[in-house]
DNA sequence: CTGTTAGCGCCTTCAA
DNA sequence: TTGAAGGCGCTAACAG
């Protein structure tokens, strides 16, 4: 590789010069321009971004760790995020890590000059980290840092309400307590009830379940008793565990029960598509490269809102 | 950020000695060694890997060019690349690239010092690269500069030995021309006919078809004549593609026509698993990775061969 | 055993 | 309009 100083000599000027050609270059005769110009291009030359980073105490690059179980929607979140970032001039250097050990570590790792930024995705345990630097997007951690959120609550209820309109009275609901935001779905659950005047029945609210299978084996149990003709489950894979399970029971998907993912609906041919609430991953990473190109400190964060998607019905 | 003279000042040393403490720390007498230590630990110091990498000339960081068209399997290779690579100590730099064009804008924006290596993962286009230090994986690339391929033919033949095994002797092929292996894949499919003592038809073979949907249509309309109870396919996508199309024609799926998919199958519940070869990322992530490190220039390119998976019957 | 010196490649004063 | 010099943070060679 080619240096400045390789550049400056073939052009002969000096190396401040060939700095200025290649960066604001004002104030340089045409000459001299045209001289370095010309070099620049015998030479194949290419400014090296580690010296520069080195003067300008800044990389380009954020680092990203990955903390999602669900790898199908890590893959949605990453490809927003790189073309977003390459847009910006960025480059995204990538960690996955599946506890809190793994993700301390790849900080840690992260932390030593390399990245202007770290960004850590979807964990499901509690971090604690105050590292100026460090965004949490869709993390447990709601207090400490700049974090982005989406708005549980909100999907909630829109679900419901969306299901009402349909004739769907008696509403079930699964969701791990271990995801974190139980309570906020369960807040957006109530509110929506209440606003179409239904009940709420706790029979029908399965959120300490061990597992999505034996919540609906408790439902299905009790369907005499509670009947329910539509389920809201916490994403698109328990979606589609619950779906076969249903139809086990002798229960049509969606005409005896709607099934409802609140986040996503996977889009795979041989795979029924059922309503969700769908978060614009290009929403959200153009939200992250903003915040890091102003460095604007969003102090308490920023709550992401999803779409309502409907299957399309004509396709049946 | 503190830096190596800090630590230096405080500990009453020069630079030079907190750098032999903190690299190969021999020749150091063990008091100033605490003192540095001590330094270190207070100040929370991290030597900055940017001035280190200015002066070793490399970086540790590895550019990774995603040009896969199936979103999929690129989660497969970058969670196995991901977990090589941070093993040594090795940073992934990731894009994204559906083009040509994107292909070589990413390279040339990696190309500027930062990566020691870049890989170009599952191009479905010529690119004719040269530069040294770019490694093609999956691409159609073969002769020029490093490369690693999956063996295509032999999972061809594995395929139709598995499904002669079975009885399944009337095997129909479907492979796009565009993925640049349907050459392979036939000469493994012809081979193993050959050796299974079957007549080869080319009536069940479609390679240069609009789409998988079209050919799938053409064997249908065939099948009085030319009838076949097993279809081999190029991937698990292309697969789930198929079998609804054979089941909307009262083919039964496995019973009437057995599907076999050349490259992977989709692991998800609700979804039909069929019989595929598997190739193993982490095998290739390993591969890659020891590649990188010793910088062995294995001339030629390497070739992968995948597994063969069988659905568990056991399970149905 | 340890400090001084000299760069890695670049950019930014400061003089000329 | 230009060149020389200094320094970003670190390590390696060379003296002591």
């Amino acid at each position: 590789m080619s240096t400045i100083n390789d550049v400056s000599r073939l052009a002969g000027v000096s190396k401040a010069t060939v700095s200025r050609v290649l960066s604001g270059s004002r104030g340089v005769k045409e000459e001299s321009r045209q001289a370095v110009l010309k070099a620049v291009d015998e030479l194949n030359y290419r400014p090296n971004v580690i010296a520069q980073s080195l003067l300008s105490q800044s990389t380009g690059c954020i680092g990203v760790i990955c903390a999602q179980d669900n790898i199908h929607q890590t893959t949605d979140y990453l490809y927003a995020l790189e073309k977003q970032l390459s847009d910006h001039q960025k480059h995204l250097l990538l960690r996955f890590a599946n506890t809190k050990a793994e993700v301390l570590r790849a900080l840690n790792e992260l932390s030593c000059g390399l990245c202007d930024d770290i960004l850590i995705i979807g964990a499901r345990f509690a971090l604690n980290i105050d590292q100026e630097n460090v965004i949490m997007v869709d993390c447990m951690d709601q207090d400490n840092g700049n974090n982005i959120q989406f708005d549980h609550a909100f999907a909630a209820e829109t679900a419901c309400n969306y299901l009402a309109s349909q004739g769907r009275h008696q509403i079930a609901l699964i969701h791990p307590l271990s995801s974190g935001f139980a309570e906020q779905v369960l807040l957006g659950y109530k509110q929506a009830l209440e606003k179409n005047f239904l009940p709420f029945n706790r029979n029908l609210v399965f959120m300490g379940s061990s597992s999505s299978s034996v919540a609906l084996q408790e439902l299905l149990n009790n369907a005499s008793t509670f009947n329910f003709n539509a389920l809201l489950v916490a994403n698109e894979l328990e979606a589609q565990r619950v779906i076969p399970q249903l139809q086990a029971f002798n229960k049509s998907v969606p005409g005896d029960v709607m099934v409802f993912s609140l986040a996503g609906s996977l889009n795979l041919p041989g795979i029924p598509t059922i309503p969700a609430i769908e978060y614009s991953m290009d929403a959200m990473a153009a939200r992250i490269v903003s915040w890091l190109d102003e460095k604007t400190q969003m102090l308490g964060g920023c709550v992401l809102r999803g779409d309502l998607i409907i299957p399309d019905m004509g396709k049946r």
